[in-house]
DNA sequence: TAATCTATGTTGACAGTGTCAAGATAGGAG
DNA sequence: CTCCTATCTTGACACTGTCAACATAGATTA
């Protein structure tokens, strides 16, 4: 299986090479022959598996993402209230773009945040860190016995999401991490 | 001078074709050679002027950024106090974005907001509408009679600045910008 | 004026890119 | 065993950024 001629999983390799072109040499020199060739297969075999550059590019942003919510939901596991879970949400965020500065650029780099949204088919327009959002935002309304219209929440996810965002971003700029601290913002998250 | 071998101001004319480019077809069809032949100059014409594509590039986004600058001063001229300035900038800047939804991919696109504040060396960090924002938040504190220390106006500016610049991300969105009644965030937008 | 200097443009070449068409191969279905 | 089909290779094409060598013209200088 591992010299033939059929990979026997192309499709994945792929994924994974050009995930650690990504990282080591940065998006601009992720091109599908260097992809191909990583995986010691011929510069036209990702013809195969992905229809464009685009689809593998797509492809590799939803396997980062993945590794992004599974950084997210373990945030916000077992924390004792919906304020805690979001503010845990926010540093985990933070903190996994701050480890990783090219996956931030990678993922909202070219199409920014709300191309993001509408990027996968699958999500069908809902981008799964921002349910997870959501779903804390709405238990926080519960627990703490507030009542909003709908508009209003929306709005004011769009706030904290911006926040976090915004953070986020920032905290991929080297110079600034030292300036800030970060502990200090957990408490303006909810207002 | 019209026909003459030596073109008499190719560089505005190269930085004008490019904007023009980006704004009909997008960023990603913008390239030297495309943008040499629409100022009717052969492809290595441009080399005599800017030494990389990326030195072209960032010429197009100051200009864009003079003109985004130029809308925000605009807004801000004239407010009655800073609370109402501010509000007006930060609807000027979704507003600016909203109509040209391709000038925020490419100003914002490919290297996000943080990478645009050390983006031009002339800035020297310090990116022109943030100095804005920083002026009008500083006069609010001062109208308001507010005293704060450095660190909580950074973190309250970096706030707002990503309250806002997230309202005009999702703005470029077309489908978002129904469902959302922007004026209603203006009150929002200092809390 | 005449010579020459320098900024500006041109031409031609190179390696690298995405993409497609035509063919080769192999592993599974009948 | 035969054939089918997904997978992979080979070869080509147009396009890209970039460079070196050369051409031109407007300004400078003698």
């Amino acid at each position: 299986m591992a010299d033939s001629y059929h990979h026997g999983n192309l499709r994945q390799a792929l994924i994974d090479a050009g995930i650690k072109i990504v990282n080591v040499n940065g998006e601009e020199n992720l091109s599908l022959r260097k992809v191909a060739a990583a995986c010691g297969v011929s510069h036209a075999a990702p013809y195969a598996h992905f229809k464009d550059k685009e689809e593998l590019i797509d492809a590799i942003k939803e396997t980062v993402t993945e590794k992004f919510m599974e950084k997210l939901v373990e945030a916000v596991e077992g924390k004792p209230s919906a304020d805690a879970a979001i503010i845990a949400m926010g540093r985990a965020y933070v903190t996994f773009f701050s480890k990783n500065p090219d996956y931030y650029i990678f993922l909202f780099g070219k199409q920014n945040i709300t191309a993001h949204l509408k990027m996968n088919k699958e999500y069908k327009g809902d981008y799964p860190p921002f349910l997870l959002l959501r779903r804390m935002y709405l238990l926080h309304l519960q627990e703490n016995g507030l009542e909003k219209t709908a508009e209003e929440q929306e709005i004011e996810l769009i706030k904290i999401w911006s926040i976090v965002h915004g953070m986020a971003s920032i905290a991929c700029m080297k110079g600034v991490k030292s300036s800030i601290n970060w502990n200090d913002i957990d408490e303006r998250l909810l207002v």
